[in-house]
DNA sequence: GTCATTTGACCATA
DNA sequence: TATGGTCAAATGAC
């Protein structure tokens, strides 16, 4: 009965990612054709931005379902994205007080370390808002370590399935050091601030940071969650709830009008081909090994499209290769 | 009463 | 088997 169930769950996944990548393909040639009935082929910005709007949930889901179904072989797909309900409450945080202690044998299955690929690290020397709101699930004395670690997770874990954590850890008193490592990405729709942007800034990118050129006119890059602002020259846009992911270069004196800091701890999706040009892609957090970014990691635009390439590659189980369009 | 944090126990992985 | 990551009851703050 169960295993029917896992099976035909399974099988929903495949045809779901299935009918996610014919959705994206579909995006792509209704931009084309708006493209083609406009004079000048030139789309407006509007339409630019809800077609790449479109486009970057296609990119979210289908890496979400992936993640689901490669880390879980032998489970329901879905488990990952909501975790598994021990005693039959939606969540361990469902207060309804019906919640009963749960034995050693009911966790049976429930996988406790995460297989999670993303990591970015941080390190500070002060514990600033990262623009996330975090919940402390855990904290551990690591072995050899002289200050414990501890463990957070996205406040929107169980209503979004968010499944972005971070761990943080003092390694240095004075001056005093965190370490933290982000893993995963965020998926939930609670976005940073644009102050929380800026205090973020404000922070050591230098260890932390992608910095893009945009040297090259028809290389553009984008964020998932907001990739049509770039489109604009603008470095930074300050309203409130309207969040842009490209900031001043803090760290040189002399800010040139195409280098722009991105925040280390979000994924980079791949930019689309646009008004004839093929944009450049661009991603972080891309191994499976602890990734130290700095500004030297991301400087060819060749191996950044490689790089882009393969990780969406990865994440969304596509053979770009195979695709009717190219990314 | 509600929600976040603490902390000991459990469990997967190396 | 040791270690690190996560869970969840207990506790505290509001």
């Amino acid at each position: 009965m169960e295993s029917q169930w896992q099976e035909n769950s399974l099988s929903d996944l495949k045809m779901l990612i299935k009918e996610l990548n014919c959705g994206q393909e579909f995006t792509h040639k209704l931009r084309d054709v708006i493209k083609q009935s406009l004079v000048n082929g030139d789309m407006n910005m509007l339409a630019e931005n809800l077609v790449g709007q479109i486009m970057g949930s296609f990119c979210k889901t289908l890496s979400i379902l992936n993640t689901s179904n490669s880390n879980e072989d032998s489970q329901i797909p879905m488990v990952a994205v909501f975790p598994c309900p021990k005693d039959g409450r939606t969540s361990p945080e469902d207060s309804t007080g019906s919640c009963k202690k749960s034995s050693a044998k009911d966790r049976i299955g429930c996988n406790k370390k995460r297989k999670i690929s993303a990591k970015t690290v941080k390190e500070t020397s002060t514990l600033a808002d990262d623009g996330h709101v975090w919940r402390k699930y855990g904290q551990k004395q690591i072995l050899d370590a002289p200050y414990p670690r501890h463990y957070y997770r996205c406040t929107n874990k169980f209503d979004q399935g968010c499944e972005a954590i971070k761990q943080v850890q003092r390694i240095q008193d004075n001056p005093p050091q965190f370490r933290t490592i982000y893993q995963g990405h965020h998926t939930c729709t609670t976005y940073p601030t644009a102050s929380q942007i800026l205090l973020d800034s404000s922070t050591d990118y230098e260890n932390s940071s992608i910095l893009l050129s945009f040297n090259t006119k028809d290389n553009h890059y984008y964020h998932p969650y907001n990739f049509p602002t770039f489109f604009s020259t603008k470095k930074e846009t300050k309203e409130e709830n309207s969040p842009s992911f490209f900031y001043p270069n803090n760290n040189q004196n002399q800010i040139s009008t195409s280098d722009y800091i991105l925040p280390a701890n979000d994924y980079w999706t791949p930019a689309t081909e646009t008004s004839g040009n093929v944009m450049a892609t661009a991603l972080s957090s891309a191994s499976d090994n602890v990734d130290y970014i700095s500004s030297e990691s991301v400087t060819s635009t060749h191996n950044l499209e490689m790089e882009m390439e393969m990780e969406m590659e990865m994440m969304a189980g596509i053979d770009f290769d195979d695709l009717p369009f190219e990314f």
